[in-house]
DNA sequence: ATACTTTATGCAATGGATTGCACAATATAA
DNA sequence: TTATATTGTGCAATCCATTGCATAAAGTAT
């Protein structure tokens, strides 16, 4: 059992002591560098390196910061994760990942993890089961620059990077008008959740400034599922609302009701046009590809973590900022009417 | 700018010493139960936790593993992470999670961070481009567990944890012949790596078993996309080989073949039955579902923190585990030929 | 050669929690 | 009441690196 190195072994080895040595490895001009050479060459010999806990202990900073998601297997969520990475990595912070598992419970295990770890900063993805938030207030209570992304909590001196959702809708809806629809139907998931009631405010919206009658049978609920998508499709297909086109907030869903539509031979998109949200990877490997809404999660953490960074320099953690990511519609075939067709 | 609390302020605010805090604290029985009370109730108030760099610095263990992988944001990966955290996160373990972005020297980079935090262990998919290997040597030079999972490295004292490639190309090919192919084109990548030609190798020998000749100019090579699968499918269209199944080694090149093989006016998996590998999540996706092999990540990450939780309690580092993780295939549409084809 | 800088190093405290040992306080036995 | 357990706390060292202050050694000026 090896122990592990300090900088005590390399200055009894060399007969000096550990303040020189630890002057001499942080390259203090106090120390000669014949000194410094010594020191160098026996602290690799002896395969030395610092203790962050000594460190961390010591100045009470630890250049550590910690990201939870509620998934880190979501395709979303683990493109903020990069974006967050590369922005913070290079600048000298270790990011700690963590997964709620959208528990309540856990997230606050996690951010009683955090503190005893002394973090710099906390960028967090609200659990969707969260209700409390005592936890979110420990962070501020200490001083550490609290940072929402997509899913915020109503903290005090805490930021947040979202996208916009209400222009994300707008555009959707709008490029189906483009196309030449205006009977759309509207999937939503549950509007109990910001992003969804902000979607579809941005799809009323969109009607309303093109002139296009709002029409509530023309909304549907469904889960962010492929099943739930098809079963949908069916409602839709049933009902006598007479529809040209679908806008799904959901992609999964708008998978599910392409497929249901292929089944009974409506045409995609000439007798009714799909939209989706998200723009998941596979919406651009189907066969019909699908058009849908780029959050850029990527972008997303590399925001947050821009925010952290300018809370960290500016000395005042408590300086707010909330930022709204633009959405990008990504045209693909499932909504994009062969010219041809739109000029009969 | 408020400090952090600390066992001496809860002792000085009772007139006690941060001896008897810190054993109220650990429920030690040598603290009465008034005491213990006391002390809780004031750790409360000021909002007290434990400052884990302290704990390291006295204990030498930090309870954190550190969990290297190439990409986060990979589906195969991601899905690692989560069986490691879901093993470790119970036994009271953090993992620490990295991403090498396939570079050698972030690589390297990390493994030295990890060790100046001093984690118990290391858990890590090789980047592509590493060839030196110091950096693992000095993980087992500190007598720490280090297990490798996917791609492997050859060190003394480790373990790994890997899929049976060779059974994989095994049982896709058996399934192929199986549906009545015999002349089974083979798409492969890079050749260099260990898991690609397992893979080739678990096809020749099924073919063997089977009795059918193996033909070299039924192999291809291919990148591990999309446009590099429709290319490969035009090279096989086009050459003598009058082939009845392509089995592909990755997920992406087998769905290029299947959108070319389409476009050509090819039945699949009538006229030709296709095979991929890895079971992308968009392969159940597809309106032409694609036959693949399930490498079972989750359970791969399950199994690795297994091994390391063993090596930790054995005391004995270490002590070698190598397991091989077996494949399963996941028959879908793209090779499933119909029965009433099959009885003709 | 003496006084004064300049340069290089050492000493010792600090950060927060733990823990072996010592000791005080209380309880029990004689 | 005195001796002996038993129970509850305190003291002080430890883990490792940093850093203000003191001091030794070498160099320069007079």
């Amino acid at each position: 059992m090896k122990k592990k190195t300090t900088i005590y072994d390399i200055a009894s080895k060399l007969n000096i002591t550990a303040a020189t040595v630890s002057r001499a490895l942080n390259d203090s001009e106090l120390i000669s560098k014949k000194t410094k050479k010594m020191v160098l060459e026996a602290a690799d010999e002896l395969s030395y390196f610092k203790n962050r806990h000594a460190l961390a202990l010591k100045s009470g900073r630890t250049n550590q910061v910690g990201l939870v998601v509620p998934f880190i297997n979501r395709h979303f969520f683990s493109n903020i994760i990069m974006g967050v990475e590369e922005e913070l990595y290079p600048k000298g912070y270790q990011v700690m990942i963590f997964q709620s598992n959208e528990s309540e419970r856990k997230e606050k295990d996690i951010i009683e993890a955090l503190l005893q770890n002394q973090v710099d900063g906390v960028l967090i993805s609200v659990s969707k089961t969260t209700r409390i938030k005592d936890h979110f207030n420990k962070i501020i209570d200490n001083n550490l620059p609290l940072i929402f992304f997509d899913r915020k909590a109503d903290i005090e001196n805490s930021s947040c990077v979202e996208t916009d959702d209400v222009l994300g809708g707008k555009i959707a809806t709008q490029h189906l008008i483009d196309q030449g629809c205006s009977q759309i139907a509207y999937v939503t998931v549950d509007l109990n959740l910001n992003i969804y009631t902000n979607r579809f405010k941005g799809y009323k919206e969109s009607l309303k400034y093109n002139g296009i009658d709002f029409r509530k049978e023309l909304v549907f609920q469904a889960n962010s599922d492929i099943a739930s998508g098809r079963k949908v499709a069916r409602q839709i297909l049933s009902s006598d609302a007479n529809i040209d086109a679908i806008f799904c907030s959901s992609d999964y869903i708008a998978l599910g009701v392409m497929q249901e539509l292929k089944e009974q031979n409506v045409s995609i998109p000439d007798d009714v046009a799909v939209v989706g949200f998200s723009n998941e990877p596979f919406t651009e490997l189907l066969d019909l590809t699908l058009t849908s809404i780029e959050q850029s999660p990527y972008e997303m953490g590399k925001s947050a973590a821009r925010v952290f960074l300018d809370q960290m320099n500016s000395k005042n953690a408590n300086i707010e900022h909330a930022i709204k990511l633009k959405p990008k519609l990504c045209i693909r075939d499932s909504s994009l009417k062969n010219n041809r067709t739109m000029h009969k």
